[in-house]
DNA sequence: CTTACGGCCTGGGTGC
DNA sequence: TGCACCCAGGCCGTAA
């Protein structure tokens, strides 16, 4: 499952193909999962790639701004500026904001996305669907099994409108917004670490893989968390995140990376789909329960359940 | 507004 | 060999 360390990996992969190359042509297998399908293919075809990013579980494809007037065909560009800006390091910067923002391609893995950049001879591998010939005789494909991606143009100045209600990353949080907004919240905590809105990127492994990290039980709410557990919970996330993208990501199924190579976390996953196996700090059976409508998987020994208590709080209050 | 929950999308793995 | 069923992540509608 992608989600922010898998895409982070990808994205450091494609970006070493990537930027300064040009987009030759699109093709399509099925495209029930692409928005506006015609609109990238006329879109993209002729431009030339500046960079990649990541924005939560999202992969930005930038274009470098269209060569002159024409959206018809942009035979002319002999002139492919290279790309100015390389790679840059770690500290991205919001992808909603920015001054000049061109057209991209925004794509979500969804469970089983796959993008890799093999030779265009290469054998296709089943279920790929997407295609975007290079100027270098490779291609960018995108193979996703069950289709739970999307894809979507993003136009000048649609970046904001799409993504701008995501929350915030949590590598780039800092642990006063973290307890900010978790503390103010009521919903369990595992169902907050899964909330887009809240932070962007993480999902189900991670976020248990975090709870176990900080002893914290995941139907605790955000408001019941003492001070010390946010700061626990935050630093567990920052630390797991880090490591997880340290190894690659997690190959729990159909995971692969750029390179179509798999990554090594799942071999320290401490409670994802541990059901039944040992607590690696505590020896006590890990535990699965559904929480906020997922699979959680925790030590009932470290982390503590909540008091039952789920009375309907007074209406009012809060402030 | 906030929270909880059920359903939907698709197809590989599993168990009978 | 075949087949029903479970499950995954995100999103949306609904209800409290």
């Amino acid at each position: 499952m992608p989600e922010l360390p898998e895409v982070e990996t990808v994205v450091r992969g494609l970006q070493a193909h990537l930027p300064g190359r040009k987009i030759v042509e699109v093709r399509f297998g099925k495209t029930d999962f692409v928005i506006e399908p015609e609109a990238i293919a006329s879109g993209l075809a002729g431009r030339a790639i500046s960079g990649v990013r990541r924005f939560g579980k999202f992969l930005l494809v930038e274009c470098e701004a269209a060569d002159s007037a024409g959206p018809r065909d942009p035979a002319a560009g002999a002139a492919t500026k290279r790309a100015m800006g390389r790679a840059t390091k770690g500290a991205e910067e919001p992808a909603t904001k920015g001054a000049e923002e061109n057209d991209a391609l925004l794509i979500h893995l969804g469970m089983t996305g796959q993008l890799t950049v093999p030779p265009s001879s290469a054998p296709v591998a089943p279920h790929t669907h997407v295609f975007f010939a290079l100027d270098d005789g490779r291609e960018l494909r995108y193979t996703d099994i069950r289709r739970f991606g999307q894809m979507q143009l993003l136009r000048n100045g649609e970046r904001e409108r799409v993504l701008g209600a995501l929350g915030l990353d949590p590598l780039e949080a800092s642990e006063k917004e973290f307890s900010a907004r978790f503390g103010a919240r009521h919903a369990r905590v595992k169902a907050l670490l899964l909330d887009q809105h809240v932070l962007r990127g993480v999902g189900n492994i991670y976020a248990d893989e975090s709870l176990w990290r900080a002893r914290i039980h995941p139907m605790r709410t955000g408001d019941s968390l003492r001070p010390e557990e946010l700061r626990r919970l935050y630093r567990a996330l920052q630390v797991t995140l880090r490591e997880a993208i340290r190894l690659r990501g997690s190959s729990v199924s159909d995971y692969v990376d750029a390179e179509g190579a798999r990554g090594e976390f799942q071999l320290r996953h401490r409670v994802y789909q541990r059901e039944g196996k040992k607590c690696y700090r505590c020896g006590a059976a890990i535990r699965r329960a559904i929480v906020a409508g997922r699979s959680s998987h925790f030590c009932a020994q470290c982390q503590r359940a909540p008091r039952k208590q789920k009375q309907i709080r007074p209406g009012r209050s809060t402030r």
